[in-house]
This record gives structure tokens, C-alpha cells and sequence, in this order.
DNA sequence: ACCGCCGGGTGCC
DNA sequence: ACCGCCGGGTGCC
């Protein structure tokens, strides 16, 4: 559609070679200005659209800001766009941005943005260079330590990305309990086997009306947030109606999606298909105005004048819109035809290849009572009346039919269909633009996308599909990419699990075989969390000592007399990365502030610092884009962490970030010491760690209250230190660790047995304490808190769980802290894994896989 | 009076 | 909008 189109012209699109390999050159903090001009607000920390206006009649080079809604914020500064704009344009660059937490920090006419930079690996320079003498600070994101690591992977990411996107539906087979459904007999004379009842029951429930989209969750009050993006709203998202149906081939979609067709006619009362479709045009035609917000013609056309007459699918409007000029059109990403008339029908459109026409139509004949469902078969050259194409039930067409036709003339785009279907939908090739603009140009609240074979690349791109699906606010390129797309490119793992999240919230996949094999799935997960700043900065303190200290005795050559005190370095670093307490009290006592002054003796700032901090909202350093800590203060009066600031101020002329005044490490102030507590008071007493896994077993929980789940852990005190926490949250828990004797362990496991949730449901287990008998299967979920050094023992906790007897798909989840030693320790474990498959081979060169060498500790400690 | 300074008008792009 | 910036009014102390 257009505004897809729009942006990835603006933005330089995803084809453009010159932009295959794309890295992040680092981040400029900009002001969105004008914001009280528009009425696109921004709350909390949230991703925002950049979009070029080259036709904006004030500044050629306007950059427009969008919230997630699509609704206008403002405009990125006019001297910082007048530096972007051009290498946007011409394609050197491409922008994403991100609004810190600011709900007070800033004043009410501007909203400071970080704006992240991508260019090509060949450009870097010269780019770097453009936007440095435009006089725009860029902040590179290697000097702040995220960015090595991300750009040596790249290469790597984009070659693994056609067999990694094959995992997509990994995570979606855990579909839970389906309702049944049953076809209306009416219709229907065959009787559905059970799974196609339950793959009715998910069609119906994914069409239902007043569901919150994916991602969204109401707040007590009255409060839409969503997850993803962090956008608040109080008004209700309209529901997502439709998804992807990816069963197998051969077990039946097509006779199910007949069933659903059928229930659009036939339907009893109750179903929830109906109150969509009862509650008449009201309800579809404002979730098209409100859900395609770059189909300007759909929303322009039927906003607010429907009540006109509609029975058996009239037409029901016929409104002219302005030709304003194509190109002014155009970037606001609206339609230029001249006159569209649309007509509501009640019928299903199913697009697939001609070979899958005689599956429809054998599977009508032999599964449906005759003349009980009307269809057309529509190849285009047959009418141009859309009303003809609304006197059926079902309307059978082809990608090609669609992808050839000139849409402003084809009567299938100017219906608006009760649903879309793309069957068979991995025959639109990825870089077919043709047929995927006609499939996006169909209207439709209720969109489907049918596929027999999992979704991977070379498959209809996953993008396309989000905008097919009108999946917000991933359908918008921005957002794609930068919570998809970019993650993936740098081979950042966040990328895939959410895709993964994305992907299967929509999604119904069942194989054939999946009650062949002996035991249910084993699903593998990673949750990646950041340190909190603070333990970050203990992490980067501490690491910094075990390099020198590891540089120290390998020049010495003296690493395996002092091998205990390197191998406590790097417990100490492990320890960190789970929770700080874990590390002895005193190990942390010295803290220095440098020679940065306090503010006791400059009234002026202080008055201000206490004001900004007085009002108590959280906001986010516009560096790091989290909570400042050792929060510092400007000459100019702005507020960063003590060593975001710091390392910015490493420039050529450092200068404010924010406002670009003149700045050296003299003006820069620590709030005096009550000041600081204010803020520093709610300083977690639960690790990152420990919060991440307590949200993982609430969700867990929420999905099934009886769900049981075993948590392991290598550090005994971790286990306890978790017990205090997780009552509070309600669990009832069960602790089995290595001090117990053989009879209380025993007794343990028993307890577990009992079903929850009345019985625990959370068993709290170190490794040792338990022998390769324990069965722990009345258990689903298995929580990994640390990567454990040799993947054999994590297989081993992990086989406690999913062995003879489990009956229930099982999830692994392993807590990993990003940009730590636990990455670090993941890649020695595939190394190792690799090895022990040589070792194997070689015989008598088995090596002590428990054996820690100089090497792997300089892996783990990055030197 | 080709400056400095004052204070009112003003406010995205 | 408690700022910055612009441009007109003004002009010793």
C-alpha cells in the first residue's frame, strides 16, 4: 500500500544494495519540535517513525515525527534536519528514533529524541564526517561499549538468516487448549475431526470483535498500553481480526476455512462471529479507519457516513476526494485516485493458485450440502461490477488475476470483503512486489494468510505479511525494522524471539506428526535482559580488574599456579550478572566521584535539578535511554548518568547533547546528597535477573495457573535469595538443593507432585542436589538462571523435565545477561559442542571436556 | 549609532 | 515561553 511504499522510498528502502550491509554509525539527540501543533502524544519510553516530508512547504528538508498510532508528533529540528535530510535522500544514511522516558524531564514544547544512524560499511566515513561538520554531535555507539560486538557479527547474521528465519514457528506450537468448534451442519455434512474443530474454534476466536490486539493490555484504569511500543492510549484498540492458519498439508485447512465461511451464514446466535457481523458496519468500517491509517482512501471514504442504507450489500458511498497534486499525496502517504467507490459484501475472497482452485471445489462437493454456499470463480475479465462479485458466498481468485489487473479498474479491490483469504499464501515470492501490492490493496477487516509449509525466507517476505495482516505497529517499516529487521541483520538474538512472539501470537501451526514422536516438544528459549546501570558499571569495573589481572599472569606466564584466583574473577563476574548479592558485601566498597563538583554551592542549578527531580516521574538519561544513575547536571541544566556524559564529552568540541552548549567535565554537577537519595532510594533490591524471571513465571502463570515449573540455579544462596521474592508473588514454592539429605529430597519431589495451583508450582533446584533419577515431569517450564559451562549438565537439568512420562509440550528458558560473560560462555558452549562431536571421531583424543583453558578464559573476559 | 543595550513580540517545519 | 531569538527603539551619568 502506499504509505509501505512511502517509507521505504524515504527511508531508502530494503533493496537498495548499496544499503545491504548496514551498521549503526552511532546516535544524534534531537529535539522533536512543534508537538503542540499535532495531536500525536508520546508517553514513556517508545519507538517513533522518522519520516521524511521532501514536499513539507516550509523546510524541503522536514523530518516528521509519528507515535505508534501513526498521528504526528511534531518535526525533528529544523538545524538537524537539514544534515539528515540529505543523506537520507540520496540514500546514505537511513534513521530510526526512540524517545526516552521523559514524562516531566523536558519542557512541554520539545521532547528530546535519540535519532540512531545506520549507513553502509563503505560510507561510515564519509558520513561521519557529513553529519560532524553539519555541526550535529553524533554519539558513536562504540564509545559507549554496545557497538563492536554488534558490527563484527553482522556479517555473519545475514548469511545464517534464510536457515535462522526457518525457526519462526518454533515457538508456535504451543497453541494450549483450542476450544472446539462445530461446523453448522446445515452446511457441513461431514463431521470434523477434532483438530479441525479446534482449528475452527481458533479461526472464530481470532475473528472476534472486541479483543485487544496482540501486545495490548488493559490497564485497571482504563489505560491501553502497548507492550511493545509502550504507547498509551484510553481509546480501545480495535481488534486484530484474522492471523496466519499454518497446519500442515493434508490435515483439512481447507474444509475448516469452509467452515468458517459457513458460519458467516449459518452461525448460531451466540458465536462470536456474529456480534462482529450483527454489530453491522459500525464496528468493521471504523476498524478500517482505524487500523489502515496509511490507506487514506479507506478512512477518508467511510469515516463517520455509514448509516446509510447497506441491505445485502448496497453500495454504500461514493465520495470524490481531491486530487491535490500526486506528489503531495503521495508522502502522506495517501491514495491518488481519483474516485474510489467501495462495496460492502459479505463474502469471502480466497486468493490462491489456479492448482488450489479444484481443492476448493472438491472439498464443497464432497463436504457441503449443494447450493448451500454460492461461488464464483473470478478471473478478472468476466465483470467489472463489483455488486456482481457480492452475490456470492465465496469468490474464488488468483495471484496473477490480482497482480495483473490495473486495481483502480478491478472490481475485487473496489469490495470491501467480509474477509481475505491467501491460500497457499508462500507462493507470493519474496520480491514479488506486484502481487504483494494487490493483495495489500484488498479490503478487508478479516485477513488470513494460509500456508501449508512453515514461513521462511523466500516466502512472501515476513514485512509484507505484517502489512497484509494490518499487524500494528509492526506493518509500519520503522517499527519493522527497528524491532525486527535491524535486530536480525546484527545478529542480535532479540530479533528472531521477537519475530518469534510476533509471529506466533497470530499464528495457528500443527504438524502431522507431532503425536508420532515419543515425547512432546522441547522448545528452547533465550531471555536476554541488560544489566540495570548499577550492576553494569560493577560489571565493567570488575571485568576491567579480571583483564589486568589475567593480562598480568599470562605475560608472566604464570595463569595455572594462580588458576583459583582467575577462576574466582570470573565466578565474581558471573555472580554479577545473576544478582550482585551473591558477591561478598565488601567487594564493592570504594566508590569514587572523580572531580566533579556538587551542587551545594550553585543555588540556581540545584533550584532546578530539584524541580526536574522534585516531580518525582521517572525519566531516562537521553544517552543510555534508561534511569540515570550517578545522576549528573549540566551547566545548561540537563540530566544524564555521571558516565554517559562523561564518555560523550570524549569528542573533538564536546558540547551538550541536548542543546549543543559548549561543555568540559567543569560543568558538570552531582546533585547535592538529599537530592540524590529522593532518586536513588528506589534502587532494586531484586536483581535484573531475578525481576525477569519473576516476570517470566507471572506470565507463565497467567497462562495456566496450574503450570509447574522448575528453576535451577548453580549458586545455593541464589536459591534462597529467590525464595522471599516469589512468595511475595504469590507462588507457592518448593526448594531442593544439595545440603538436604537423600530422604528430604525425596520428600521434595513428592510435594511437587501435587497439582497446582493449589499445590507449588515453582521448585527451586540446584544441579548436584539431585540424581540422574529425579523425575520432575509434572513440570513444563525450566528456567536456566545461569548458562552453565558445560552444556552436558544443562542438558542433564533439563532431562529432568522432559523425559519418559512428560505429556506436555516443554519450554526452556535460559536468563542470559547480554554483553556479559554469559554470552560469552554461550559461544564456548557451541564450541565445546563441536568438539566433543570431533573428540568423538578421534579416538583417544578425548580431552576433559570440564577442562578450562587460557584460551576460553580470554574469551569469556573478552581480551 | 556601521555599535551595545533594553524590552516587547514571539514561538515547528 | 520562568527560555532564545528577532528586530525596533534608543542612546552620558
Amino acid at each position: 500500500m502506499a504509505g509501505e511504499e512511502d517509507i521505504a522510498r524515504i527511508t531508502g528502502g530494503d533493496t537498495d544494495p548499496n544499503l545491504e550491509e548496514t551498521y549503526m554509525l552511532g546516535f544524534i539527540i534531537a529535539n522533536i519540535v512543534g508537538t503542540r501543533h499535532y495531536s500525536g502524544r508520546i508517553s514513556g519510553r517508545q519507538n517513533v517513525g522518522l519520516v521524511r516530508e521532501p514536499l513539507n512547504r516550509y523546510d524541503s528538508n522536514a523530518i516528521k515525527v509519528l507515535n505508534t498510532r501513526h498521528h504526528q508528533v511534531g518535526n525533528i529540528e529544523r538545524s538537524v534536519a537539514a544534515v539528515l535530510a540529505p543523506l537520507i535522500d540520496d540514500n546514505s544514511i537511513k534513521i530510526e528514533g526512540i524517545v526516552p522516558n521523559n514524562k516531566k524531564g523536558g519542557n512541554f514544547y520539545k521532547i528530546p529524541c535519540q535519532i540512531h544512524v545506520f549507513a553502509s560499511g563503505l560510507e561510515m566515513d564519509r558520513v561521519y564526517n557529513e553529519i560532524v561538520d553539519g555541526g550535529l554531535q553524533l554519539i558513536r555507539t562504540d564509545e559507549m561499549g554496545i557497538g563492536v560486538s554488534e558490527a563484527a557479527v553482522v556479517k555473519e547474521g545475514v548469511v545464517d538468516d534464510g536457515k535462522r528465519l526457518d525457526e519462526v514457528f518454533k515457538g508456535v506450537e504451543e497453541v494450549g487448549k483450542l476450544e472446539v468448534m462445530e461446523a453448522p451442519r446445515e452446511v457441513v455434512k461431514s463431521e470434523l475431526f477434532l483438530h479441525q474443530k479446534e482449528g475452527l474454534g481458533w479461526l472464530v476466536g481470532r475473528e472476534r470483535e472486541g479483543v485487544l490486539p496482540p501486545f495490548w493490555v488493559e490497564k485497571s484504569d482504563g489505560l491501553f498500553v502497548n507492550e511493545v511500543t509502550k504507547f498509551e492510549t484510553r481509546q480501545r484498540p480495535e481488534a486484530m481480526c484474522g492471523g496466519i492458519f499454518a497446519d500442515d498439508m493434508g490435515m483439512g485447512k481447507t474444509l475448516t476455512l469452509l467452515s468458517l465461511i459457513a458460519l458467516d451464514k449459518f452461525g448460531s446466535v451466540d458465536s462470536g462471529v456474529c456480534s462482529g457481523r450483527n454489530a453491522g458496519s459500525s464496528v468493521v468500517d471504523k476498524g478500517c479507519e482505524e487500523s489502515n491509517v496509511f490507506g487514506g482512501k479507506k478512512s477518508n471514504l467511510f469515516g463517520g457516513k455509514n448509516t446509510k442504507k447497506r441491505k445485502g450489500g448496497k453500495m454504500v458511498d461514493n465520495v470524490k476526494k481531491k486530487q491535490k497534486g500526486k506528489g503531495g499525496l503521495k508522502s502522506e502517504g495517501l491514495s491518488v485516485d481519483n474516485v474510489v467507490d467501495y462495496v460492502i459484501s459479505r463474502s469471502t475472497l480466497v486468493v490462491c493458485p489456479p492448482s488450489v482452485f479444484s481443492t476448493w471445489i472438491t472439498q464443497l462437493e464432497e463436504h457441503t450440502n449443494p447450493g448451500k454456499l454460492k461461488v464464483y470463480l473470478y478471473y478478472g475479465d468476466r465483470t467489472n461490477d463489483p455488486m456482481e462479485l457480492t452475490k456470492y458466498d465465496l469468490v474464488l481468485t488468483t495471484y496473477n488475476t490480482l497482480g495483473s489487473e490495473d486495481s483502480s479498474e478491478s472490481p475485487a479491490f473496489r469490495v470491501n470483503w467480509l474477509r481475505v483469504i491467501l491460500d497457499e499464501a508462500h507462493i507470493i515470492k519474496n520480491g514479488n512486489a506486484q502481487q504483494t501490492r494487490a493483495v495489500n490493496k484488498l479490503n478487508a477487516k478479516r485477513r488470513w494468510v494460509v500456508t501449508g509449509t512453515p514461513i521462511q525466507n523466500g516466502t512472501m517476505d515476513l514485512f509484507s505479511l505484517m502489512v497484509f495482516l494490518r499487524y500494528q505497529p509492526f506493518a509500519n517499516k520503522s517499527y519493522w525494522n527497528t524491532l525486527v529487521q535491524r535486530p536480525i541483520d546484527i545478529g542480535d538474538k532479540i530479533g528472531l524471539s521477537r519475530l518469534q512472539a510476533i509471529v506466533s501470537t497470530i499464528s495457528l501451526r500443527r504438524t502431522k506428526d507431532r503425536d508420532l514422536t515419543g515425547l512432546p516438544e522441547k522448545i528452547m528459549e533465550i531471555c536476554y535482559i541488560d544489566l540495570s546501570a548499577e550492576e553494569r558499571e560493577l560489571y565493567e569495573r570488575m571485568e576491567g580488574e579480571a583483564k589486568s589481572v589475567v593480562q598480568d599472569y599470562i605475560t608472566a606466564n604464570r595463569v595455572t599456579s594462580n588458576y583459583t584466583t582467575v577462576l574466582s574473577i570470573i565466578l565474581r563476574l558471573r555472580q554479577i550478572c545473576t544478582d550482585v548479592a551473591l558477591c561478598p558485601t565488601d567487594l564493592f566498597a570504594s566508590l569514587s566521584t572523580g572531580n566533579i563538583e556538587d551542587l551545594t554551592n550553585n543555588p540556581e542549578l540545584l533550584t532546578k535539578m530539584v524541580a526536574m527531580l522534585e516531580d518525582g516521574e521517572d525519566f531516562d538519561c537521553p544517552i543510555c535511554i534508561s534511569t540515570p544513575t550517578n545522576i549528573v547536571i549540566t551547566r545548561c541544566a540537563h540530566i544524564y548518568c555521571k558516565s554517559c556524559i562523561l564518555k560523550t564529552l570524549k569528542c573533538a568540541k564536546p558540547c551538550c547533547p541536548l542543546c549543543r552548549h559548549e561543555l568540559s567535565e567543569s560543568d558538570l554537577f552531582f546533585p547535592p546528597p538529599e537530592v540524590s537519595n529522593v532518586t536513588e532510594v528506589p534502587s532494586s533490591s531484586k536483581s535484573t535477573k531475578v525481576s525477569a524471571l519473576l516476570k517470566l513465571l507471572s506470565i507463565s502463570r497467567d497462562q495456566d495457573p496450574a503450570r509447574k515449573s522448575v528453576v535451577f540455579s548453580q549458586f545455593r544462596k541464589m536459591l534462597i535469595l529467590l525464595e522471599e521474592p516469589l512468595k511475595k508473588a504469590g507462588f507457592k514454592i518448593l526448594r531442593l538443593d544439595g545440603s538436604m539429605n537423600a530422604k528430604k529430597r525425596a520428600q521434595v519431589i513428592k510435594d511437587f507432585d501435587v497439582p497446582g495451583p493449589d499445590g507449588p508450582t515453582v521448585l527451586l533446584a540446584s544441579l548436584k542436589a539431585s540424581g540422574t533419577g529425579v523425575n520432575l515431569t509434572v513440570a513444563s517450564r525450566v528456567y536456566l538462571l545461569e548458562p552453565w559451562w558445560n552444556p552436558a549438565v544443562e542438558k542433564q537439568a533439563m532431562d529432568r523435565v522432559h523425559r519418559i512420562g512428560q505429556t506436555k509440550e516443554v519450554r526452556i528458558v535460559r536468563i542470559i545477561a547480554r554483553n556479559s560473560i554469559e554470552e560469552r560462555i554461550l559461544e564456548l558452549q557451541e564450541k565445546k559442542k563441536r568438539m566433543a562431536s570431533e573428540a568423538f571421531d578421534r579416538k583417544g583424543g578425548l580431552k576433559d571436556q570440564r577442562e578450562i583453558k587460557i584460551e576460553d578464559i580470554r574469551t569469556m573476559i573478552s581480551l
